[in-house]
DNA sequence: GAAGGCATGTAAATCGTTACATGATTTA
DNA sequence: TAAATCATGTAACGATTTACATGCCTTC
């Protein structure tokens, strides 16, 4: 099992991607792994003292004119500890935390026009988040898109169709609220009867 | 804005949906919202006690035998908060921590056999979450899904519709990686050319 | 009589955000 | 010259998990 912290994970990984110091490492999350995997400055860079003290990576001051600026690049024990960790597939972590979905889950407590105000709010913010994302893609042509680094766009892909697919998952049970259709379909039998979801088309 | 923290938020919503003790919203949770909200004893007992202080839950002792229990309910102040709440849209909490995710967008880092051995082990990890997810639902007719509580049902076809719909993209990345094909479409024209998603279908 | 479920709690450790502080360099 | 960006860090607070501790009641 891997006993890298979740912010070393992504630590380790944006160093190994060209990252330099701290704050390189911060832009880079809030540009792309920010969906999915975050961590702040107050998490950063005690974690990469951390990392040096337990010779993962090492640091080399490199100030820039008068400015201190510390550049740090992984060590075999880092490049070691990334890679076991990469092909590891025990606990794979997934946590979710989703507002707009508990509140769904208490709909019965609110009136119908109130639970389709919710499911409308939501909605908004889906297509907001989207706009955001279709900017990154654009912006990442100069950033990760290269011929040697696809993965990041696959990932930022992944964002897109989940929120995508979230929007349109919504906007159905919108319209069966609103048609006093029933929310969730009966069950067909248990083999081979493919259960349609919610939202399939 | 409401100013419930998230456990308190989950707390006040099973005590109207009818649990009474600290056992039992830790067990609605668990058979719940567990997938998108989760608390622990922890956090559920220290809360209670938050809560009553703030006047929003009243406790009563109603020891079953000789085991000492308290029942909770709440107070019209924490129907009131309870109901806010629901009803606000202001910064709908959302966070996913999908480390399968992260694992990707780091792909470029090691080989295309590892990638797809990640990609096929988190696709099994979907496909027992889902084992798990329709047991839940079959159960659950005891529990929630009655008449006059059809919104926990509708909450977990979320999670189950969630979660097919990301096996099947997981799937189809698998597919085209393996098939040499591009990971990610290149884009048509900005308007009306409906972007096809990864695993659109 | 054993196992499992009911029931309540706390302590320690970890994890993470937010707000604050500082100051140089680059760009408009 | 003002604003944005580069760069590093800490302190306080809040949220959360894990492990531990206890003991009765019910079912097999």
């Amino acid at each position: 099992m891997s006993s890298l912290t979740p912010t070393a994970r992504v630590i380790l990984g944006m160093l190994k991607l060209g990252m330099r110091t701290g704050y390189d490492v911060k832009k880079a999350i809030d540009t792309s792994t920010r969906f999915f995997w975050t961590a702040s400055y107050g998490q950063i860079y005690p974690e990469l003292k951390r990392l040096r003290k337990a010779g993962l990576v090492r640091a080399e001051a490199k100030p820039r004119g008068r400015v201190k600026r510390t550049v740090y690049s992984l060590t075999p024990k880092g490049e070691r500890a990334l890679h076991e960790w990469l092909t590891d597939s025990e606990n794979v972590l997934f946590e979710l935390r989703d507002e707009g979905l508990l509140r769904l889950f208490f709909g019965d407590l609110i009136s119908r026009e109130e639970v389709l105000a919710n499911l409308r709010v939501q909605q908004q913010l889906f297509k907001m988040v989207l706009a955001r994302f279709r900017e990154i893609e654009v912006d990442a042509r100069g950033g990760f898109a290269d011929e040697s680094q696809r993965f990041p766009h696959l990932a930022l892909r992944y964002g897109i169709d989940f929120i995508t697919w979230s929007r349109d998952w919504y906007a159905e049970a919108e319209r069966r609220l609103e048609a006093g259709e029933p929310l969730v379909e009966l069950e067909d039998g248990e083999t081979g009867g493919r259960k349609r979801g919610l939202a399939a088309r």
